[in-house]
DNA sequence: TCCTCATAGTCAACTTGTTGAGTAGACATC
DNA sequence: GATGTCTACTCAACAAGTTGACTATGAGGA
């Protein structure tokens, strides 16, 4: 249902193909909501067969044709529809949160490991929200943009995804203090059963 | 995999029974990782069929009988080859944010009141980690707790539930304020197709 | 020339997560 | 005395998400 949803969300954008939104809902891109190419064009299709979209088969030389999806007026009032509901409540689901919960019967190193990754991977895709925002706002600040913009929907999810992942940076170099200087305290390698 | 570890996460803070994983799982409770009781109860049963955790009966008087859960040697073994393995990225999956990239598509006053429930959930849940974190430190400062405590794994992912829900928090008073003003200038109820 | 990457998908099998209902006794509240 | 809530689960059905393999073409680099 809120896969269906963030689907006709994103056509909101203009028409795209399968694969387009794949890689907007890929788990390093997305900021709202994520999904794997199989999903998508398995739910496209249910979407296609109830008059949600519509698909345009387009021809292409030097690659594959394509099926570019738009949103049809039974979509736009399936979404308006969805936006009355009442939405679910969202909570952390990490495995490297589990790792951290438990860091002191598992692996230091590798956990440590993990959570440089994390921090490195949550810098790159911070970059990439900020080039977006800029890209969004274009010549005019912030304000401006909130108050003449037509849409400030896709501004405001970039900007939970850019706090987001700001956090997520701040959370990581605290974890890695912690760890170190336990580390070097004596507290590494032992094991709790 | 990763329902598997957290469950087993969890037991390291010492037997306890499915109804009351159930509690700590709990989407309005969790700080790492959700579940719903059907979930836990399936996946305990497994887990024991594979020796990973052990169960045992407690009769009790005035209520239901309860099995109790403990980690095994092997269960602890298990958590332990977790740690080691790369834990999946973890994206953003809101049906709220749906709903705010979709906002000039959708119904305005509604998702107003969807984000002003959410941050009060935020904040009774933000209360609630703060209580936990004052327990956990008891004492002693924060500095002391994370020198000299046996294990700081579970006040780590607590720090994280925290930033989280002041997060949540801070975008949810940025939204209504943008709505608000925009309603102000006259965008409110319009609908893009 | 081979190898990898990017485009643009499809198919099948599997694991995870969700929803709703049912059972049953004890206690509290109106 | 009826209703609701808390403990402590179980069962069945369904929906959503993941994994891995496969097809096909073209472009770019080693």
């Amino acid at each position: 249902m809120a896969l269906r949803n963030a689907i006709l969300a994103m056509l909101l954008d203009g028409e795209s193909s399968g694969y387009d939104l794949a890689k907007g809902f890929n788990a390093s891109v997305a900021n709202f909501w994520t999904a794997t190419p199989q999903q998508l064009y398995r739910e496209l299709d249910k979407m296609e067969s109830r008059g949600l979209v519509a698909a345009r088969i387009v021809e292409q030389e030097r690659r594959p044709n394509k099926r570019l999806f738009s949103l049809t007026d039974a979509g736009a009032a399936e979404l308006a529809e969805f936006t009355t509901r009442a939405p679910k409540p969202t909570a952390i689901r990490d495995e490297l949160l589990v790792q951290i919960q438990a860091v002191e019967a598992g692996d230091d190193e590798r956990i440590q490991h993990a959570v440089a990754d994390r921090m490195a991977a949550a810098e790159t895709k911070l970059k990439r929200f900020e080039r977006l925002r800029d890209r969004l706002l274009g010549e005019s600040g912030e304000a401006e943009f909130l108050a003449t913009a037509p849409r400030v929907g896709p501004y405001l999810t970039l900007a939970r995804g850019i706090a987001f992942e700001q956090e997520n940076i701040r959370w990581c170099e605290q974890v890695l203090a912690v760890l170190d200087r336990r580390e070097a305290a004596g507290f590494g390698g032992e094991r709790l059963g």
